[in-house]
DNA sequence: CGTCGGTCGTAC
DNA sequence: GACGTACGACCGACGT
């Protein structure tokens, strides 16, 4: 049998390389874990590659150690520890202790020495050891049992051949070759003058610095031989440092580090609380399984009882699955129904092979739910309901006003998480693995339908009973936030039914204009495509920014500018051509044939694929908890990008058309941001022009360039606007220099004058940074909260770009709370008071509706008011309204 | 054949 | 890279 091994992990040394290779990642709740997740994928894949039978993890004392009483300067040049390295320690021996793994430490001796001894030890127990470590210091401990392990790009195993290769001495000289070169990491002087290469001839000459300097006297023709002598003492004394100790009273014994058996409960917990969600699944192999009592509901009793229970609980959690990703195309298949944590039911409705013989008729099962959804003093709580609403109205059940929607409240308690997924959720807040969809599913892409209605019940009901329990920790989180608490129940819920009501209805689209103007666009870029092939000399793909940027920089000879950021390939952006296009005309084809593509395939010939067949109309989804400021976000398709800059982009807008007997009203908010930051900052100048109705950007341009509105330029305006932009995006003067095509200095200029004309609106965007970075988030005029790890940072890069977050968040989120708020207003009152005009898109900052001819101008007035009655700030809010046969006619 | 990162471009 | 928030088409590398 094989020698048993030992694993010896130099731990600030991985530490520190795990900080630096990993990108910043923090959890939800803001704590960095870079340094952790990169120490804990090593030591998982130190374990599974080496298999060793004893291992440990070796920390450096906190204080000083015998080297510094040696030598005062030892490891003075290096930088102290960044903060948020420092923060992510004690989770780091949290992993190991978690992980079974045992930590040694001793005072006034390194990791380094304590290293040795272990390594001694074990040798002479006839144990190989794998040191894991980036640090060469440690190669001089390498023998026969002996190896150190590197994980940079690929996992290099040194041993004796290796050492000499690579440093052209045996690993006991290594000390030697140190201590004539000097060590920059660790501030070791060694000889002034002897660099790695004379050192590595000195010690293959002559040994070790003890027999070079014995030689010195050969050879003070050199430089460095007359500082051989001179520093002799500095050079022992420099070996002496890197010389490690192997020969400690150590408080542990090989004993104390057999690799033992991980604590599982304990590390799924911690890497739960971390989010290491991909580590969570390995070591959680017995994960906890939601234990509770889930039933198949199977007649109109049983269902009856479950809804009573719901009316004396006040409330019901639903899971409601359907045979179709598209709420729209959806039918329901099964409900699972909770009222108590730790129990729930499921109702069968539509599974493949159910019949009416072994349970309820589908439409009797939704008859008999019709009631409960109406109910008003039953809660109805769910995951993602805006899905569930459509799937209810689609089989024409009510539309209920949901109490509680689980998605909806981790967002709004965590806008910056990337998934607020029920899984995610269990796991992260109830510590639950849920089953996972794909597990039930026979195929890989069956449909909830195909289910077993057994195992079908059991996943429902669990995902019910998640659900209810998730919605009970969030009311509890959100009790203590009360201005969370506050926008969730008057705006994030409310809105979600009407952004349901929005996506069932959806927008008619000319689908016969788009097919035209899609053939037109086809012979365009046809002719463009020939002509850019001509102009080239060869064929090849346009669309490929690598095979264009070949052609155009090799074969043709165009000066590149600048790579692109991943790749390094040159760059073929519409700003780098466009800068060509005057002297070659081939940059300009380009440039046309791009934008013809463009909105061919993402707009012209997308959209009517999106029609859907029972309505004739487009029902794109608009999602609520994705955008981290709080804006929506739009998708398949997605409504909020349908161009309307260029003359050719706005033909793509008229193909957006009202049902016959109704208009399209467009309720735009004017420069709401802007408004904002007047109100926020306080500014009286830039409040004054919004009071007075100025043009923002012309008073702007006005202030900055000292001339009167009047005699202002269009360059000066178009300057203006530009530099007003680029206040709610945080712009520095670098940007406004490249965009003015200025020097940076005259960039500061027209930003130092802007400040002059709104000092408040300066001091307003300090004060927001200085205040998130006290807090650790931002907040929006109606509570709504983005944390901000960003600012803590140790990264320049990171913490600009948190405070330029910082700065834009505010604003462009109290823009996206008013809006919604209006939404939610506009909606009871058309509802409420009977009318047929509907809300059928939102873009950011405008609202589209159709309306009724006869309604035309009572709408009118209501979306005016409402939109412009949102709330009440120190500057009007201005709102501008147009009435069309079509998206663009009817832009005011 | 599907997935995913990279690049580019559309909107506010 | 240097200005915030999104979605998506296309390419091409990579894995099954």
């Amino acid at each position: 049998m094989a020698s048993k091994k030992l694993c010896l992990v130099d731990a600030y040394n991985q530490i520190h390389r795990a900080y630096h290779a990993l990108p910043e990642l923090s959890t939800a709740q803001g704590v960095q874990t870079n340094a952790t997740y990169g120490f804990t994928t090593m030591l998982r894949r130190l374990l599974h590659e080496e298999k060793p039978d004893y291992i440990a993890v070796v920390f450096d004392p906190g204080g000083k150690t015998i080297r510094h009483e040696e030598y005062e300067e030892y490891k003075a040049n290096r930088t102290p520890m960044p903060d948020d390295l420092r923060a992510q320690l004690p989770w780091v021996r949290k992993v190991i202790e978690a992980m079974g793994i045992a930590m040694v430490q001793l005072d006034r001796y390194e990791a380094d020495d304590v290293i040795g001894t272990l390594a001694k030890t074990a040798s002479a127990a006839g144990i190989r050891t794998v040191i894991a470590s980036e640090d060469k210091d440690l190669l001089q401990l390498v023998d026969d049992h002996v190896r150190l392990r590197s994980d940079r790009t690929q996992t290099l195993l040194y041993d004796t051949a290796e050492v000499e290769r690579k440093y052209g001495v045996m690993p006991s000289q290594m000390a030697d070759l140190l201590g004539l070169m000097g060590d920059s990491v660790d501030n070791i002087p060694g000889v002034p003058g002897i660099g790695p290469k004379r050192a590595r001839e000195l010690i293959q000459t002559y040994g070790s610095v003890e027999g070079a300097i014995d030689h010195a006297a050969e050879l003070t023709r050199f430089k460095y031989g007359r500082n051989l002598a001179e520093f002799a003492d500095q050079a022992i004394l420099s070996k002496h440092l890197a010389t490690i100790h192997t020969e400690l009273e150590l408080p542990v014994g090989l004993d104390d580090l057999r690799v033992a058996e991980p604590d599982r409960a304990n590390i799924r917990d911690l890497f739960i609380e971390l989010e290491f969600r991909r580590l969570v699944d390995e070591y959680a192999d017995e994960p906890e399984t939601p234990a509770g009592a889930y039933g198949v509901l199977s007649s109109a009793e049983e269902l009856d009882a479950i809804l009573d229970a719901a009316r004396a609980a006040g409330r019901l959690a639903i899971s409601l699955h359907t045979d179709h990703a598209e709420p729209m195309r959806a039918h329901i298949v099964g409900i699972g129904l909770a009222t108590e944590p730790g129990q729930a039911s499921y109702l069968p409705v539509g599974h493949q092979g159910l019949t009416a013989a072994n349970a309820m008729s589908p439409s009797d099962c939704l008859e008999q739910l019709g009631p409960i959804l109406a109910d008003e003093s039953v809660q109805l709580i769910g995951h993602d309901l805006k899905r569930a609403l459509i799937s209810f109205a689609h089989q024409g059940l009510p539309m209920p006003q949901p109490a509680t929607d689980t998605m909806l409240a981790s967002y709004v308690l965590h806008p910056t998480r990337t998934s607020h997924s029920l899984e995610g959720l269990a796991l992260d807040l109830l510590r639950i693995q849920a089953t996972k969809l794909a597990d039930i599913l026979p195929e890989k892409k069956a449909t909830f339908d195909m289910v077993p209605v057994e195992e079908a019940g059991q996943f429902a009901a669990e995902r019910a009973d998640i659900t209810l329990q998730l919605a009970l920790a969030f009311a509890a989180e959100l009790a203590a936030q009360s201005g969370l608490q506050n926008l969730f129940e008057t705006i994030e819920m409310p809105l979600c039914r009407v952004l349901a009501r929005m996506e069932r209805y959806g927008v008619r689209i000319n689908t016969s204009y788009l097919t035209e103007l899609s053939a037109q666009f086809a012979t365009r870029i046809d002719d463009l495509q020939h002509r850019i092939f001509e102009a080239a000399g060869t064929t090849f793909n346009i669309n490929s920014p690598k095979q264009l940027g070949e052609v155009l920089f090799d074969n043709l000879g165009l000066p590149a500018a600048g790579k692109t950021a991943k790749s390094g390939n040159r760059s073929t952006k519409a700003e780098v051509l466009e800068a060509l296009a005057a002297e070659y005309p081939i940059a300009r084809q380009v440039i046309e044939f791009r934008e013809a593509t463009k909105l061919k395939s993402t707009y012209l010939d997308a959209l009517p694929t999106y029609v859907f067949a029972e309505t004739g109309r487009v029902h794109a989804s608009f999602d609520q908890a994705v955008a981290a400021t709080g804006r929506l976000s739009s998708s398949n398709p997605n409504l909020q990008n349908i161009p309307i800059r260029t003359a050719t982009g706005r033909q793509i807008r008229q193909a957006f058309i009202p049902a016959d007997g109704n208009q399209l009203l467009i309720a735009d908010y004017s420069q709401i941001e802007l408004r904002i930051m007047a109100h926020l900052s306080g500014d009286a100048e830039l409040q004054r022009a919004f009071q007075e109705g100025f043009d923002i950007h012309r008073a702007t341009a006005a202030a900055i360039f000292h001339v009167e509105p009047d005699d202002v330029t269009h360059e000066q305006r178009d300057r203006a606007k530009v530099i007003n932009f680029g206040v709610l995006y945080g712009m520095g003067p670098q940007r406004l220099a490249r965009e003015f095509e200025v020097s940076v200095k005259e960039a500061k200029d027209f930003i130092e004058q802007y400040r002059n004309a709104y000092p408040k609106v300066g001091e307003y965007l300090e004060r927001t940074v200085e205040e998130a970075k006290e807090a650790g988030y931002v907040t929006t005029l109606l509570g709504r909260i983005r944390h901000l790890p960003e600012l803590q940072s140790g990264r320049h890069m990171v913490r600009a770009f948190g405070e330029r977050i910082a700065v834009n968040t505010p604003l462009q989120g109290t823009a996206a709370d008013l809006i919604k708020l209006a939404m939610v207003r506009l909606d009871e009152r058309l509802t409420n008071e009977g009318y047929g005009a509907r809300m059928t898109i939102q873009v950011h900052d405008e609202l589209v509706f159709e309306v009724p001819d006869a309604e035309i101008d009572p709408v009118t007035e209501i979306v005016r008011s409402e939109m412009e009655g949102a709330i009440d700030l120190d500057v009007p809010l201005v709102v501008d309204i147009g009435v069309g046969a079509n998206w663009i006619e009817a832009k005011a």
